[in-house]
DNA sequence: TTCGTAACACAACATTGTTGCAATTAATAA
DNA sequence: TTATTAATTGCAACAATGTTGTGTTACGAA
């Protein structure tokens, strides 16, 4: 880890109130260096053999809650960790983006810039958020297919 | 249950190349008495005591493929089970509607009537489907807290 | 009625989420 | 620097759900 990343890392952790520590920026940094959403499996075997189960759970879990990270479900039901943008917080979640699933490589990409268009509810429906994932085959796998 | 519902089970059990079972019958009768999707636990709870657990997944998993029924995952991961409107097939599901998860009593509702918006995407990415989960309070919820 | 296949129950295992508790470690005050 | 305290971690243990294999049962066709 480039020390420029660590200090990074250290803001994020210290302006949530987080302790510095091995495993919070292991977290981070795996999540910070990947073009797409972590599934949880995948951070498992990366750092599982470092860090314990119940331990990634855990940073996982308070990064979420601190607004640091956002989860989402793919169509398996499987976690996918990515970093928030900047204007998110604890309590203001900015993640209202799509997420696409590609069908191929199973990865969860975060369309930052594709906002979920307003919607027409029923009557009686209060709406708290949204969450849009798209399915398909991704940028990489339409070019490795071809 | 009336015969005449059952007539209706058998006759959606044949056409998708399915033996009428006791305990398909059963599945299709507490997801088609209900006004929102059915969760995997629920269906458990009621149905696990006279069908076995492995059965029960196996049925929603036939169910799924032959296009009787759709599943959607709420913001926990849960599983949830609605009957698929008429016009489903195996190949074609028309299941692009809305759902709505409540933070409240936790059901999903599915919004027939609400469709998901056509979306602009980044170039490179082939859409083959959308699920769009919106979460909130719904119309049962807000009346009983009032 | 017999035969073949589909459906079922049961056992067993994998994965992920979750909690409690004791040991350790990081931040900070002295 | 050292001591203190609260946060963090590791380990054990368990729950829920998904999943596969296998032997048995039941149903429909010949």
């Amino acid at each position: 880890m480039e020390n420029i990343k660590i200090q990074k890392y250290e803001d994020l952790l210290l302006k949530n109130g987080l302790k510095r520590t091995g495993a919070r920026l292991q977290v981070l940094d795996v999540l910070s260096n990947r073009n797409s959403a972590t599934s949880q499996p995948y951070l498992e075997n990366i750092i599982g053999k470092a860090i314990d189960r119940v331990t990634l759970y855990r940073i996982l879990k308070t990064f979420e809650e601190k607004g640091i990270i956002h989860r989402i479900l793919d169509n398996q039901g499987t976690a996918n960790y990515a970093i928030c943008s900047n204007s998110c917080t604890a309590h203001n979640h900015h993640d209202e983006h799509v997420h696409f699933n590609c069908n191929n490589c199973l990865k969860v990409y975060c369309l930052a810039e594709t906002k979920i268009p307003p919607l027409k509810m029923p009557a009686g429906f209060e709406v708290y958020s949204m969450n849009l994932i798209v399915s398909g085959i991704c940028k990489d796998c339409k070019q490795h297919t071809n």
